[in-house]
DNA sequence: GGAGGAATGTTTTTT
DNA sequence: ACATTCCTCC
């Protein structure tokens, strides 16, 4: 036991011996927190405190899961696969598959992804004939999701307005339309256990019971349903442990609220709140920077991290003249890094904005240097892979609309608009799904239809006692896609993801411990039976958390599809440039980090202004960006840049500003912000820079076209106003004679203004 | 049903 | 600028 505890700092120390009762962990960048995260379960199990299945995890990404499985199993003989650590929506789902009768859903309710969620929206508005324009299904969709978010049914929304009355109307058609088809999306996965847990005494005081210690990762991250889930499955007697850092907040874009640290430190009347300040990670300057910049926050707990590594390199600031200069730059520190022997792949390009990347990956194209880019489709996500699944999905559940829309007709069988129409028609007439609807259809469109019906039964059939790869590699030559992709002229990576997929499912097989001969329609296949409440006589039955004592093995593997949809992030080993928006690289460390675009508009992005707390999320999005370096850190601005085909004219950011002059060195002389300079830059004007030389001949970096209009204005254009000053013209809209222009004034920053009313005279 | 052109929307993203 | 999606026409 002694040897766990080898080695932690008296924090982390502190925090892994916690007594058994809730608590926060304040973990600063790089301070060891899933270190301390898996130490602290493997305490708890091996001094015999707990029984691993006593304890849940939780965590916000597969990756993370796994890594904290992956080092749990280093440190104890566990089987970790029936522990239950897992992902918010992977454990939720494991507890609805347990518990489905309980919670109205079909045994084999399957997933619905983003996309599968916006298409169903739209084919709702379809229906009903509302205007799209009026309704965009994006905002349909966000409006469903942050009900659920709140726990709200569309009966229980409050609506204040034909619009919101409207919306509410959509989310109960659509609410009954999953129903029907026994499906679930990302945000109803969290509502329906939440709806489970609360309203079914025995099962929650079983659980709660059962959970003795529960681990919360990324608690900054969560969202408001999702800290209900904790405390309905803590209840008052389990010992919550919230793992996070309130300064790496960066999501609540997406619903995440930094509230709940301080709602869980008061409502789990939380008395020991440790914080983790010792940084293993980068050296003395770059983390003074981070805690510099941090502190002009005005909403935090208080954190200040500190290293042993001594002050390291100054971070290095440059300043070019164009978006395309500043990539130029990069490439030139880049060879000078790699000459000094870094690995490409210990080098992050980070940026704000995805649309950032094609400038750089042109430069490193042409430089020869080999780079990855972070995002993008999953394995998943593909064209392809979702059509394969649909299929699947017919398979375990034919009443799954979304999937038989995607495939009835792919590939093409002749069933064209008209007949699909006619089909959705009846099937909403009659209040069933388009599968159980195909019978009633007449001539020609029934007829073949009842095809499509036929092969989803003939395949059903036929599969019943192959395994899950067979099954799948089966499906691919009924449905005729692979023969589809073959026929195409650029199918050829398709039908190889096609193959991958048959490997994805022997893969899967192996590591979710299903026997690898187990036929993959049926199921559960393990011998513990799922937790059944039934009336009177109450059933509890202990299962573990392995998918494969709760699911045939397709089942298992369809909610894979659905809730892992694969590598997003560039292979790790290959030794090439990592590029990547500074979202994605939370998490992540390198030993040179460059950050790039820190311009006003950009990094603070302009559209964070208009949302309450915007400002300080983008500053703790920089100090995430800074804290992800190890050694070295460069910093770089451009003063004009290429955004959505429009030359703009940017200042750098107000977060350079905030960055102790100790611990930064400028590489390019810092001139004033030049306002009326011309689409030229400060390099023309100033020959002899240092490290400018061979830059000063490339005169294509420099814009020339400059968009002009009759009256004279264009962006690039300095002007004054007689209230705001002196500005620039960043943006034109509208036409002749009726502009309205985005103007950047030096004092006052972003306006906006009708060049009718607004009195502006050129400087 | 696919090719090609117009319209559209561009902050960040996991499940 | 550019990708994606929608729409039209053969």
């Amino acid at each position: 036991m002694q040897n766990l505890l080898h080695n932690l700092n008296p924090e982390q120390h502190a925090a892994v011996t916690l007594p058994a009762e809730s608590a926060l962990i304040l973990a600063g960048a790089g301070s060891g927190k899933t270190r301390v995260l898996t130490t602290r379960i493997a305490w708890l199990i091996q001094t015999g405190q707990i029984s691993p299945s006593a304890l849940m995890a939780v965590t916000f990404t597969n990756k993370a899961a796994k890594e904290m499985q992956a080092r749990l199993s280093a440190m104890l003989p566990l089987n970790t696969r029936s522990m239950w650590i897992g992902t918010f929506h992977g454990l939720c789902n494991r507890l609805l598959r347990a518990h489905y009768r309980d919670a109205s859903l079909p045994q084999t309710f399957q997933i619905l992804d983003s996309q599968d969620q916006l298409s169903m929206v739209k084919r709702i508005l379809k229906a009903n004939q509302i205007d799209d324009d009026k309704y965009p299904p994006r905002n349909v969709v966000y409006f469903i999701n942050s009900a659920k978010e709140q726990g709200l049914r569309a009966a229980k929304v409050t609506t204040h307005d034909p619009i919101s009355r409207q919306l509410a109307e959509l989310y109960g058609i659509y609410e009954q339309q999953c129903q029907r088809d026994g499906v679930v999306d990302f945000a109803e996965l969290l509502l329906r256990t939440v709806e489970l847990m609360s309203s079914n005494q025995p099962l929650r005081e079983h659980y709660q019971a059962r959970f003795k210690h529960i681990l919360v990762d990324e608690f900054q991250d969560t969202n408001d349903l999702q800290y209900r889930w904790i405390k309905l499955m803590a209840g008052t007697s389990s010992a919550v442990l919230a793992v996070g850092d309130d300064d790496q907040s960066i999501y609540a874009f997406r619903g995440a609220n930094v509230g709940n640290m301080a709602s869980f430190e008061r409502e789990f009347l939380v008395r020991h709140r440790i914080k983790l300040e010792q940084n293993y990670r980068s050296h003395g300057h770059i983390l003074d920077a981070a805690n510099a910049l941090i502190s002009n926050n005005t909403e935090r707990l208080g954190k200040n991290l500190r290293t042993d590594a001594g002050q390291g390199e100054l971070i290095r600031i440059q300043e070019a003249a164009s978006d395309r200069e500043e990539s130029q730059w990069l490439v030139e520190q880049i060879k000078e890094l790699t000459r000094q022997g870094i690995a490409s792949n210990q080098i992050a390009l980070l940026y704000r904005s995805n649309a950032q990347s094609r400038v750089l990956e042109h430069a490193l194209f042409s430089a020869s240097l080999p780079y990855r880019v972070y995002g993008g489709l999953r394995f998943f996500e593909r064209a392809e892979i979702k059509h394969a699944i649909a299929y699947l999905q017919l398979m375990d559940n034919p009443h799954n609309d979304s999937a038989f829309l995607r495939v009835m007709n792919f590939p093409a069988r002749g069933i064209g608009a008209k007949g699909q129409e006619t089909l959705q028609d009846c099937a909403r007439q009659q209040g069933i799904s388009l599968y159980a609807a195909v019978p009633y259809l007449t001539g020609k469109v029934g007829t073949t239809l009842g095809g499509f019906v036929k092969l989803i039964e003939a395949a059903r059939f036929e599969t019943q006692m192959l395994t899950l790869p067979e099954l799948v590699q089966r499906v691919l030559e009924m449905s005729t896609l692979i023969q589809h992709y073959q026929t195409e002229k650029e199918g050829a990576d398709r039908v190889e993801n096609l193959e991958q997929l048959v490997s994805a499912a022997a893969l899967f097989i192996v590591e979710e411990g299903f026997p690898n001969d187990a036929p993959a329609l049926l199921g559960p296949a393990g011998t513990a039976q799922p937790i059944l409440v039934q009336g009177e006589g109450i059933q509890i039955l202990d299962a573990d958390a392995a998918l494969s004592t709760l699911m045939s093995p397709l089942s298992a593997f369809l909610s894979h599809a659905s809730l892992e949809a694969g590598d997003n992030q560039a292979q790790v080993g290959q030794d090439a440039l990592q590029l990547m928006t500074v979202h994605s690289a939370k998490g992540l460390e390198f030993d040179a980090v460059f950050i790039t675009g820190l311009e006003e508009g950009l990094f603070p992005h302009e559209n964070s202004a208009r949302e309450p707390g915007g400002l300080e999320e983008e500053r703790r999005l920089m100090y995430v960006a800074i804290t992800r370096a190890r050694q070295r850190l460069f910093i770089s601005f451009a003063q004009t840049r290429m955004l959505h085909g429009q030359i703009r004219y940017n200042t750098k950011s107000r977060f350079l500003n905030e960055l102790p002059e100790e611990n930064v060195k400028w590489l390019s002389p810092q001139v004033r912000q030049n306002w009326f300079a011309p689409p030229k830059s400060a390099w023309d004007s100033e020959p002899g820079n240092a490290g400018s030389a061979s830059y000063q001949t490339r005169k294509e970096h420099i814009p020339t076209v400059i968009p002009t209009n009759p009256d004279g204005w264009r962006t690039g254009l300095s002007v004054r106003h007689a209230k705001f000053g002196e500005g620039i013209i960043i943006k034109l809209e509208g036409s002749a004679g009726n502009y309205r222009a985005h103007i950047q004034f030096y004092k006052l920053g972003l306006k906006v203004l009708d060049l009718n009313i607004a009195k502006l005279e050129k400087v």
